[in-house]
Parts: C-alpha cells; structure tokens; sequence
DNA sequence: AACATTTATTTGATGTGTCAACAAAGTACT
DNA sequence: AGTACTTTGTTGACACATCAAATAAATGTT
C-alpha cells in the first residue's frame, strides 16, 4: 500500500463521511425504486413540488429548494411529465417561467412513498445512533455548510 | 408547508446529512474536473487502483474496493481505457479476467491529483470541524455502516 | 420606442449509473 | 469426458448528470 491517504484525522473524516454515503445510499435507493418505483431523482422532485406551500412551483425556486441546478430539473421534468407524474403549466405573470405541479398519480405516489421511505431511513439509519449522536451530525453538517457557503471562492 | 418531514430527531439528522453532502460533494468535484481535468468517477477508479499493493488489480476486485458493480465498472473502464488513463492486459491465470493497470497518463495524472484533492477536502470540510467533531463523525460512520451490515436483509 | 442586458427555461452532446441479459472460462460432480 | 453450475466480465438499453449553447420574455437605459 503507497500509504495514500495520509494519517490525518482530516482525512480520515472525510474518509468516514464517504463510508456513511457509499453504505448508506444504495440500500435506501433500492428501498425506494424497489417498493415504491421511484428513482431517487424522482423523488426529490416530488418531495420538493409536494411540500412547497402552494402545491405549484416554478422550476428555478423548485432548483434552489433541492439543490439542483436548472438545467438538471428541466431533464428530469421533462422525463416525470412524459410518465406522467408532473404536470407543466402556463404562468400567467412571467411567460418565460412555467409551474410545475403534481399530477394526480404523482400525488399519490409521493403520498405512498414518504411514510416507507422514513421508516427505512429510521430502520437504517437513525435506529444506529444515540440522540447525542444524532445532535452531533446536525451541528457537523450546519458547521460544514455554513463553512463551504463563507470560503466557495476557492476555483482560481 | 405540509409538515411533510416530521419532528423527529432521527429525520433531522437524516436530512442533516443529505445537506452535508449536497454542500460538500459538487464544489469538491468541481475542484477536481477544473483543476485535475479528472471526473470523480475516473478519480475513484485511478486511486483504487494506485493504492493496489500490485499496481494492477482484477477488475472483480477494484470494483469491490471502490464500493462499484462489476457492470458499472466495465463501462467505466472502456471508457477511461480510450482515453488512455488505464491498460487493460490478459490475465494469465484466468482467461476470463483481466488486469487493469494504470497507464503511465494515468499514474501522472493520480499523482498531481491526489494532493491538489486532500488540500480542498481539508479546505472546505476538515477545517470547518473540530477534532472532537470530526472523531465524533468517525464514530457515526461505523456506528451506521456496521449497523447496516448487521441488519442488511431488509428487502422482502 | 429602440436597444442592450439580464433572467428563466429548454435543448443537445456527452459522460455516468443501473439493470438485466449474455458469453465464456472455471469448477464440481458423475 | 460430459454435464450442470458458478464466476468473471462485457454489452445494450435506458435513466440520470453536467455543461454550454440557444431561445425568448422581462427589464433597464437612452
């Protein structure tokens, strides 16, 4: 072994953090695409239309609210629409925009897929750590956001 | 908003860790692409095997080193193959493998890469933490990856 | 009003991921 | 040797991601 990645706990975090993603994702996509049919991407986006409040939303605030950029959402609807699972419709105060909307079977999958989908991340996950464990990551994770969002001006 | 994502610790934390990932993963990746000119899958692939005791490794086994498919990584392969990143030779003692290897492009790519990839990660994720919180993270990590393992059959 | 600029979204090309089907070599059993 | 079974890896079809280019409506400026 040419002793790669070094001896520094840094390292050996981001290591850890990368173990947590490869162990933990697959199980729960397969969980979501094999007993509700629905992709990961798909339910982001149905997720993302479902919760906001008017049940209707324009493509670039749907981008923003899942971290997506626009050009990525505009595929996916465009996949989700054709099997009928959102719907696009006019905007009648900015005819660049559209709003995307849940179409009937969308709302009923998101409906079915949320409550199996919690009880597996609770399975898989959260069932594995302590409460102290828990606060802890939610005060790694906002440090680490609030830390990327203040230094991004990295590239040049 | 239709309380959609429930006041529950183990969700929260859920969700914590869905953030650190989407603010974490793309700026790092980009890192990557704009300044190594290497994807995160040619990234994962190269160091699997430049950190392979032999410097050539069968593909079976790479795969299970990085986490991949067998199918996911033949594809990968074919295409860094064509762009020169990696060999793929016989393998004497089963004509049904093959060894991959790095090319020499490749070893110098990996090479310049590596460093330029750890000073990031530290940069954006290592040194938002402190060291009680990135052990804190370790911990997590196991704790939820043995967990998993434990657990496992959980589809039907 | 006419112009350039910005904003919202779509599209196309290419790279990547998943799954199931396949081919061929190895292995075990008779 | 002959048969079935398993393992190894590739392929094809399709879903998804990224990026840059294109389109068109909104906005700002003169």
């Amino acid at each position: 072994m040419k002793t790669v990645l070094a001896n520094d706990l840094q390292v050996e975090a981001w290591m850890a953090f990368h173990q947590l993603r490869v162990s933990l994702l697959p199980p729960l996509v397969k969980n979501l695409t094999q007993k509700c049919g629905v992709s990961e991407a798909e339910y982001k986006v149905l997720i993302g239309i479902y919760s906001s409040p008017e049940d209707e939303i324009r493509p670039t605030d749907l981008a923003e609210k899942i971290g997506w950029e626009n050009g990525r959402l505009s595929h996916q609807l465009s996949r989700m629409e054709s099997k009928g699972l959102v719907d696009r419709r006019e905007c009648p105060v900015d005819a660049r925009s559209c709003y995307i909307a849940l179409s009937k079977n969308g709302r009923v999958k998101i409906e079915k897929t949320i409550p199996v989908h919690l009880i597996e991340v609770k399975r898989l996950f959260g069932e594995a750590l302590s409460p102290d464990q828990l606060k802890a990551l939610i005060e790694i994770a906002d440090a680490v956001s609030k830390h990327v969002g203040d230094i991004k001006p990295p590239i040049n």
